[in-house]
DNA sequence: TATTTATAATACATTTTGTTTGATATTTGA
DNA sequence: TCAAATATCAAACAAAATGTATTATAAATA
């Protein structure tokens, strides 16, 4: 019988996430009281204690089930594709990703935790890259060190992937992922 | 005798600016308290509420100095020039920059308020390149958004500086702006 | 169903913030 | 240089928010 089993555990913590959410969209979270939530969440205050010490774990917490989802978004892939195609298909999951969970991305970004978004996106990218990357035919060749590349690509498609979000997708999809292919060298 | 010249507010101010930025070397912003900067600083609690409502408006007031000092930066540039010597231009004074305000930026990446840092960076670097790059030839050709290319390339220049930093310059300037040269393609 | 345990209710101590007032020191501007 | 203006300090205090402890109740588990 775990904290993750009991299913009084399990409700509280969604809805203080849901409600954290929902403050988060009015509210700068700075300005957010843990007594806030938990009288919007109908959530005894000595209950919220009892699972986090401040409302920094409880955001951290969010966004350790956010980081979960999206590696598990990463993880199919296929091999020996260029390092162009690689980055098209990070692009693409990093969208669909960031689609399916937009109210939590949107709550984030209104506030100022953009740096929190933005060093998961770009820690989670970066590490992924990094594997895949490793040995490609293409990194190898241009002689850059990876690093390099890497942290140039992830800051780029980021930024393109958060601010896609903040104009509430003034482009589709496809436009996106158009556009970029011509910003970026089928050869590195 | 406005807010500005009384050399009794200046000293005031400086001293914490100063006493912040020592803190947020050793401890989270979100855990420095008022009256933590006021004891470091010497300072009496009700003259820090004489010139801020909370530090959130302090760091305010501190970062506004950085948009300054950063525009004044950006203000010599050359006219007609490529597109990509404008991105390569635009990351030399980035670094240049970054390096001379090294304390600053280093203190507030150490803390969770990168989103800060980031979003002031991305702010001023693409509505500098808005302005210089609107009638840019190989943009005007490249048939792409600008806000596209400027979102991507202001993402990754600025994800390349920061990482510069944290990784304590692993890298010299020259060698950096040698790479990036390596990755932007002569037309965009 | 018996047992375990999470939640609620309440009360309270502590910490931190925010405000006020009057004395003192410093700066300004003539 | 000096009078006027005002920023800072010191101290005390009110208010807000956090954090803890205790007991009763409700819900989940096995």
């Amino acid at each position: 019988m775990n904290e993750k089993t009991d299913l009084r555990i399990i409700k509280t913590k969604k809805i203080l996430f849901e409600t954290l959410l929902k403050l988060m969209k009015h509210k700068n979270f700075d300005k957010i009281k843990i007594s806030d939530i938990c009288e919007e969440a109908l959530i005894n205050r000595s209950t919220f204690y009892a699972h986090y010490q401040d409302k920094y774990e409880l955001l951290d917490d969010l966004v350790e089930d956010l980081k979960v989802s999206l590696l598990k978004d990463l993880e199919n892939y296929e091999n020996n594709i260029s390092s162009k195609e690689y980055i098209m298909r990070l692009l693409s999951i990093l969208i669909d990703h960031i689609d399916e969970k937009k109210d939590i991305y949107s709550a984030i970004l209104l506030n100022n935790r953009n740096g929190f978004l933005i060093d998961f996106l770009i820690d989670v990218t970066e590490r992924e890259s990094a594997i895949r990357l490793k040995n490609n035919e293409d990194i190898v060749k241009s002689q850059l060190p990876l690093e390099i590349i890497i942290r140039f690509y992830a800051g780029g498609l980021i930024n393109i992937c958060l601010s896609w979000l903040t104009q509430k997708e003034k482009y589709t999809k496809e436009e996106l992922l158009e556009y970029i292919n011509k910003l970026i060298p089928e050869k590195i």
